[in-house]
DNA sequence: CTACTAATGCTGGATAGTTTCAAAAGTATC
DNA sequence: GATACTTTTGAAACTATCCAGCATTAGTAG
């Protein structure tokens, strides 16, 4: 529950300003009524409160609309250009990074690969050049930036330290947060890559609007995020989601059914195993298929212990082996079916590999929106935004 | 994120009203200047609104106090007995009640013991008894209830219905809700005893203040309740915290462990086992804390999963067997540290037998809050308190 | 009894919002 | 091309709410 601070007739000003905002964000060219209507506000009101908007920047208008009836309606739109925010997602092999504006409109995005075995500083380097390129690209810089979130695999403390990465041995101690904020104004997060594919998943993907979803990282790792009360879910000391840690949890284990598989050309590497289980599962071979059931049992163990705990609407199946979810979905949900009380929906991840960095593009407009649109404080621009 | 619908100036009113019974429930008798500074209001339009609130019987005058200088100042209260809210929790043994005011002040409490193997209409009409009881005994009528929610075990569906109840066979399918209502004034809200136990631990128990807490009932029964950032947690279907159905966890074999002691004298009653495991525990009885930590460590397969899962700050352990928090507690962090990430603080139940019936009360409460003191709404009682 | 203190009651002024109405700028019709 | 109609605009009058400041009042202290 928040404060409830009673206020001023400017905090009323501020309310009402920030709800013709709120409208003219949900829907964008709105005429003057159209905007009172939706903020609840009488026409004059709404007039002298967007004359301020349009003077700070905020808003601008857009040319009328000819060919109705009456005098044409003056129209508004959020100028959601004004700031932007960058997503920055640094896996094992590919470094990716989204820039947005504040309606979460893409306006630019880049990749680079990197080697697994890349060292810290390489690592970082190829961060920095994917950052530069992708700021680049949108015509900006990082004086432009409002907020941003850099998403990698591991433990995060709440300063933006690579606690512990199993995955990358060297990663474990980067302080990220410190790193990308001499590369960007704004404030810097950090955030474990799992959340935020979760996160990304309620906003663009499969899971739009549900309000408790338990996304699956299934892949050559297998990871959790949760998402409640529409909210990610971080836990007190940022550990959420680790349940695959549990050796009765079966996640240790999963892969190895699928990388054990006799079926592959002696000497094949493990990882490539993977795909090739799934292409001859596809193909109806049996002993792949039993190989993907082992798996699926398995991932199904913890699943089902994180349905059961948390009861959520959806299950997402995201992660690199959802590429193959149509092996893997239906024997899945068998197994939900048979563990669960009560089964919930599985549905595959739908955004693919730029999942993450789309969570991580969501995860710092969120940041914003508590920040800066927030009732409480009002309308609060990190720089106030400069007229065009 | 709620809408921000701007407003009106009465709407102004309305918030600054809310913000004067904030600070008024916050600490109570409580002087003009002192609720001006509390509520960020200017002393006028503190006067006013305290004018309308003692009109409505909101808010009442308390007797100045002497010896202080200047003009004795008025002193107000919230008057937190214009309503009351009723708990029941209803259990295998016994039936529980309390009133409270809408401070969360408790008023009365009643308790009737039941037979396990009661019928379904008998075990009603205890509920019925002991709510009057109750009611009468604080001096109010079911009219002066402003809502009240009841504990039971089992699934509870979105009306108040028991969908299903493994403990009490007969009881599952009893309209809980519309049997209540018939008794009451006030919406009535049905929820399981496990979730309400939770959130009373967060409010007068151990985990107050805590954000995220799993709550272990360890009892005959065990089960989980969760509170997520201050909240409830139910799930999309209302069944979350089931853990416990999952064979994996652990729980369903846990209390054989315990019921098992071949220590007892033969013919015991396999519950009362329970308690003499315990105690010869306490004792040093070699097999006794075999016995215990056999049954802790199954416990703490379940509870590692949450607390991978959710990250909690705190795990409380409730429910009968946390009367002997002395032989389990400790084994019992022993266990969580050798299976989780970080090993949240673990604290024994501070409320006893009441814990479910408190919660009951702060969900009620918790209820009102939502309804009649939120922004959004403004003060609207269910019907406008009488004046004294 | 007088000086001091802090709350009260009141008044005027400022701000934000609503309602109302004539003027303006278009389309539709003859 | 003039007239009727429709809808937005701009301005004025009015109302509700809050704030700052000041004289008044009811106590304590010496």
């Amino acid at each position: 529950m928040t404060e409830p601070l009673g206020g001023n007739l400017s905090r009323l000003r501020q309310l009402n300003t920030l709800a013709v905002v709120h409208a003219l964000r949900r829907q964008s060219p709105l005429t003057l009524t159209e905007v009172a209507k939706a903020a609840n506000l009488s026409r004059p009101a709404t007039e002298e409160v967007l004359r301020d908007l349009e003077a700070q920047g905020w808003v601008a208008q857009v040319d009328p609309v000819a060919g109705s009836m009456g005098r044409p309606a003056r129209r508004y739109r959020f100028r959601a250009d004004a700031g932007h925010v960058l997503g920055v997602d640094i896996g094992g092999h590919t470094v990716r990074a989204i820039v947005a504006d504040l309606d979460g409109e893409l306006r630019h995005s880049e990749r680079r690969s990197v080697s697994v075995a890349a060292g810290r500083a390489e690592r970082l380097r190829v961060v920095d050049k994917v950052i530069a390129e992708c700021l680049a690209g949108a015509g900006l810089t990082g004086a432009d930036l409002w907020a941003t979130t850099v998403a990698t695999t591991g433990f995060v403390d709440a300063d933006g330290r690579v606690v512990l990465s199993v995955g990358l041995p060297e990663w474990t101690g980067v302080h990220l947060g410190e790193h990308v904020s001499g590369r960007v104004s704004g404030p810097v997060l950090v955030e474990n890559d799992c959340r935020l594919a979760a996160l990304a998943e309620t906003w663009r993907g499969v899971a739009r609007y549900a309000e408790h979803v338990v996304y699956l990282l299934a892949g050559l790792r297998t990871g959790a995020g949760l998402v409640i009360d529409g909210r990610l879910h971080r836990g007190f000391a940022r550990a959420a989601g680790e349940i695959g840690a549990l050796p009765e949890m079966g996640w240790i284990r999963a892969q190895e059914h699928l990388r054990g598989w006799s079926g592959a050309p002696a000497g094949t590497d493990p990882d490539e195993v993977v795909a090739l289980v799934f292409a001859a599962a596809r193909d109806g071979d049996r002993g792949a298929l039993a190989a993907v059931r082992r798996y699926v049992r398995d991932l199904s163990i913890g699943a089902s212990a994180l349905v059961l705990a948390l009861d959520p609407q959806l299950v997402v199946l995201g992660g690199g082996f959802s590429r193959s979810a149509d092996v893997l979905l239906e024997p899945f949900h068998r197994e939900l079916e048979k563990r669960c009380v009560r089964t919930p929906e599985v549905l595959p991840s739908a955004l693919g590999d730029d999942a993450v960095a789309l969570g991580a593009v969501k995860h710092a407009l969120d940041h914003l929106e508590q920040h800066i649109f927030d009732p409480g404080n009002g309308l609060a621009a990190p720089e106030p935004p400069q007229r065009p």
